[in-house]
DNA sequence: GGTATTTTTAAACGTTCGTTTAAAACATAC
DNA sequence: GTATGTTTTAAACGAACGTTTAAAAATACC
């Protein structure tokens, strides 16, 4: 056997740690310390500091973006052929929520994370974000369909506007119940994805904005 | 005159670095660099990296929410009595986006940087949005106003899904472009303004996605 | 023009950072 | 049990960090 627990702890204490300090502010010194390994382990098992964020990153976007077309697929190839907003949305949304919340995921520290992404120096985040691509294709396009009467400038808009909504519920861990006394609950995951399904739905049905007819 | 402009240097330099490359990752070299200023005049007129980041957003973040809370005055004192939902929601979007885009504001790194609020370490985010709990209880009121419909639970939600949505084109000022192809410009201040209020609009009025009559 | 105050400067402080090295410890296979 | 390959360890590297100091320069006041 050449495969130690180490690599999976230094992940696991990565991922805490840059959830809770950001990634720059995170030493590598408080990841092994974390971890229960030496300093120099990191680089043994992944060769730099971002080597480590990359991986720590990749180990959760690659399933949940797989899961996300899986469900994508699953509703285009039903019974009704053309899924409806709902399905659709509720096939990008539900995946993110389960992998933030659902203990049996893991991923609770993850969704703090992503966010960072848009944050964090170097080209870090559009590497990472690259790995986001099919997704992007894959929904705007089952969005399109469905969505006939929008000009693609207004639908890619609008799946920008989707986006951003879901971070809201992933990112808000601590903020949102304490900004709302504890009324609002990021983890009821069940209940925030119908919340998120039906204000998007109704959201991207809506008409166009504006007199364009692109 | 006991004035530099040295301050105003410092906090424009710091402004766009921390929006580049992130808060924690800008050192205080690079900033005074950037401000063709010494190394320790950032302690002499700020006292500290910390004290400087919050002379940061309060320059930008004062103004900004001011400027909401007269719009919404504006709409609650005028003729109708009771605002439409699009009127609340432009008097909470088109500020930011203002801020955001137009050249004259000056504001044009300030809101990449706001979404770092949320990644950064530390209770800074916690302090800073402080400044955003008035905001919060207007327009909050304001929708319970206008939706009776909903539990006060989905009414806070679709408030932060509102949030969220905004957080894209002010924060995607790269990346959207980037990814469209061109297609959504972020600059694209009035359109963008008709877009989200369209999006949230039709969101807000949406029926609960519960059964429940809290 | 000389004094007092504000602002800028250069230099250094101790600390912490990511990284590298080479040896020790461990595991595996024969 | 010895040899081989893998993993862990302790120690050190130079670089960069935020901060402090005390003197120099610039400005304001009378």
């Amino acid at each position: 056997m050449n495969q130690s627990d180490t690599h999976d702890r230094l992940l696991n204490a990565a991922e805490q740690l840059f959830a809770e300090h950001g990634i720059a502010a995170t030493s590598l010194r408080a990841i092994t310390s974390g971890a229960s390994a030496n300093l120099a382990s990191v680089h043994y098992h992944f060769g730099s500091k971002e080597a480590l964020v990359e991986a720590v990153f990749a180990r959760r976007l690659a399933p949940l973006n797989r899961e996300r077309c899986r469900l994508l697929d699953a509703e285009e190839t039903g019974a009704a052929g053309v899924p409806s907003i709902e399905a659709i949305v509720t096939a990008f949304v539900a995946p993110a929520m389960r992998l933030a919340y659902d203990p049996a995921g893991g991923g609770e520290n993850f969704m703090l994370l992503i966010g960072r992404l848009y944050s964090e120096p170097g080209d870090l985040g559009y590497n990472i974000t690259e790995q986001f691509a099919e997704v992007f294709q894959r929904f705007t396009s089952a969005l399109a369909r469905s969505l006939p009467h929008l000009s693609r400038t207004d639908l890619l808009w609008r799946f920008f506007f989707m986006v951003g909504c879901i971070s809201m519920p992933l990112m808000g861990r601590h903020i949102i119940p304490r900004r709302t006394g504890g009324l609002c609950d990021p983890s009821d995951i069940e209940n925030n994805i119908r919340r998120l399904v039906a204000f998007l739905a109704a959201g991207l049905r809506a008409a166009a904005p504006n007199g364009d007819t692109n």
